[in-house]
RNA sequence: GCGCCCGUAGCUCAACGGAUAGAGCAACGGACUUCUAAUCCGUAGGUUGGAGGUUCGAGUCCUCCCGGGCGCACCA
């Protein structure tokens, strides 16, 4: 908005002054002290090394030319060569009508010719609830992605779904082990938690009955009945009756063998699992346009694929009779074996096939969040990628840190085997999804997170989500004064702007920042710049309320500043929405 | 041992390579007959883990060291 125009007005002289001269970082950035007005830029020292000239020198001629804009009300040069401008009130002014008329758009912006991306994230096992490093890694993908669809690309939130190896088997076996009377050791790699004794009563109660174990019999039905247990789990109760009905020409129990009977099981877990996940991250406000499945990379083909790929390329060697894959070409520390020794592929391996899955997809770029025990994996996947023709920044891998929960200070132990944790819907049902997400988004992805359980819980000042939160209430509240105060909210619109002082261009100038922080939030992986933009912005708005009535006998100016604390109201709303965070009206 | 991430005020954290490193909490002192005090204003608090280097300019980039976390399977 401003900055972009001020930035032009810059270039334009620049460009005109010196035609060869290069303005990569040449950069019209807010003022960080108030006493250097409001933009400054650095022009003059970037230059000065190209044109082997002082920078105050280049300063001197940038304000000359400048000086008439009547963007400016003034401009000066300071420090070692910054040049420092004074923004006109009327720039203000048409601002805050563009925010007025934009309002939802305000903030969304479409630079890039759009593109079409995905991003991949969470993907856990299908063994449990999701816990507290999915959820930070389901906040940040899923602001991520907003954050995409505000500057203009189209994105495809995917899961992966890891519903191939034995983990899933584990899990099985450890519901078989209530089933069985609980009788015998425990499963040595099997899940703990009540979730799993839940399932078990589950499955005794509903699937069970319906089924009846009998030795190879032509009336029995195979795959369709394991199909139609992803219906049954799904929640969908009367589609899994119906396609049961349609598998079987008889009333239950329905005749199966031990074989199929035991697929069904797992079938069954499974599809269990994938509901409870889904419905959880729903409730977060996470909604993946897929859920794609490790299975379908093995059924359809796609591994012996990928391995065909890699091996007509020349990246594929054979060594101690397993077949590896020369990853060290592309700065992995040691080669890895694709193709174990008795024949079977490794998980890499189909994780390449998933990845050529999504390369034959189309997407213009594929961003992978990870969690913190996985950052091995990234080198090898990225080699992968360009072994398969991909340039290296195709792919996109970065991790999310862990996790620590708090509770009254002291770390909450989470381990997911031993059944003692913190899930993201204990979390979410405990401090609430708002909090949840503004918690999880507020620091860099890369930092460890305290998540102090207490604070987020607290509805007081030092929570930031109800400082943020509170900011658009108040204003909304400022509204209905105003309203019962006989003002117009039509009004606002037509409101006389000249009206407005330095009070309300703070403000503005605020408010001015926003577009920029979305792109720049998306641009550099870094969601958490919203929520401390909205902190600061609240700050500054809950400042603004103290110094100044807003509502008073003077209908023109209660109109003015009414529209001010609109355009203030829209900044704070969208960008809660980029973080699915609610903007209550009132508190 | 090798690799990745982190180290900023007592605590939790900000700061696209920019000017005197900023907020909140905690501490201390103030502001409610006033549109929501879930708020605001002020005071105090720092060798940005350490040492070099790169340059007009470094918390930020490079090298080494120290400390913390996490990885280093023909598991997934």
């Amino acid at each position: 908005m401003i900055r972009d125009r001020v930035e032009a007005a810059l270039c334009e002289v620049i460009a005109n002054q010196w035609p060869d001269v290069k303005m990569k970082s040449v950069r019209v950035e807010p003022a960080r002290d108030k006493s250097h007005g409001d933009l400054a830029t650095n022009a003059a020292m970037v230059l000065s090394k190209q044109l082997k000239v002082a920078p105050r020198e280049i300063a001197d001629q940038l304000v000359h030319s400048l000086r008439d804009n009547d963007l400016f009300r003034h401009i000066e040069i300071a420090g070692p060569g910054f040049v420092n401008f004074s923004i006109d009130s009327r720039a203000y002014q048409e601002l805050l009508r563009t925010i007025l008329e934009l309002g939802p758009q305000y903030g969304l912006s479409s630079e890039p010719p759009g593109s079409y991306q995905q991003i991949e994230f969470v993907s856990a096992n299908p063994t449990g609830p999701l816990n507290v490093v999915s959820a930070r890694a389901a906040a940040t993908g899923d602001t991520l992605a907003r954050l995409f669809e505000a500057t203009g690309i189209r994105v495809d939130r995917e899961f992966y779904v890891n519903d191939y190896g034995n983990q899933v088997d584990h899990l099985v076996e450890s519901v078989q082990w209530y089933l069985n009377g609980e009788q015998g050791e425990f499963p040595e790699q099997g899940y703990h938690g009540d979730y799993v004794q839940e399932i078990a009563k589950e499955a005794e109660g509903n699937l069970l009955p319906l089924f009846k174990i009998v030795p190879d019999d032509d009336t029995v039905s195979g795959a369709p009945a394991i199909e139609c247990m992803a219906a049954l789990a799904s929640g969908d109760g009367e589609k899994g009756s119906r396609v049961l009905s349609e598998c079987f020409d008889h009333a239950p129990p329905y005749k199966v063998t031990e074989e199929i009977h035991q697929s069904i099981l797992r079938r069954w877990i499974l599809e269990k699992m994938l509901y409870m996940q889904r419905s959880d991250l729903e409730a977060f406000g996470v909604r993946f346009q897929s859920w794609f499945r490790e299975s379908s990379v093995h059924q359809g083909g796609q591994v012996e694929a990928a391995y065909q790929d890699l091996d007509e390329a020349g990246y594929v060697y054979e060594k101690e009779g397993a077949r590896w894959f020369r990853s060290t070409d592309f700065g992995d520390d040691e080669d890895r074996v694709v193709m174990r020794s008795n024949g079977r592929p490794t998980y890499f391996l189909a994780d390449i096939a998933y990845h050529r899955d999504k390369i034959e997809r189309g997407y213009d770029h594929a961003i992978t969040i990870l969690g913190p025990d996985h950052h091995g994996h990234i080198p090898r996947m990225l080699g992968a990628m360009q072994a398969l023709g991909k340039k290296k920044d195709w792919l996109e891998i970065f991790i999310v840190q862990q996790v620590n929960l708090l509770r009254e200070g002291k770390p909450v132990k989470m381990s997911k085997r031993a059944g003692d944790f913190v899930s993201l819907r204990e979390l979410t049902d405990e401090v609430g999804r708002d909090a949840a997400r503004f918690f999880f988004v507020m620091l860099r992805p890369n930092t460890h997170l305290n998540f102090d359980l207490e604070l987020a819980k607290k509805r007081s000042l030092d929570n930031p989500v109800y400082y943020v939160q509170y900011a658009h209430a108040r204003v909304c509240s400022v509204f209905r004064h105003a309203e019962a105060a006989g003002i117009d909210r039509a009004g606002i619109g037509k409101a006389d702007l000249a009206l407005l002082g330095t009070a309300e261009w703070g403000l503005l100038k605020m408010l001015d920042q926003f577009p920029d922080i979305v792109a720049a939030s998306a641009r550099m992986r870094e969601p958490h710049r919203i929520p401390t933009y909205l902190k600061e912005l609240s700050a500054e708005f809950h400042g603004y309320y103290h110094a100044n009535k807003v509502v008073s006998d003077d209908q023109n100016l209660s109109l003015s500043r009414l529209s001010v604390l609109e355009a203030v109201r829209i900044v704070i709303r969208n960008g809660l929405q980029l973080l699915s965070v609610s903007a209550p009206e009132a508190m």
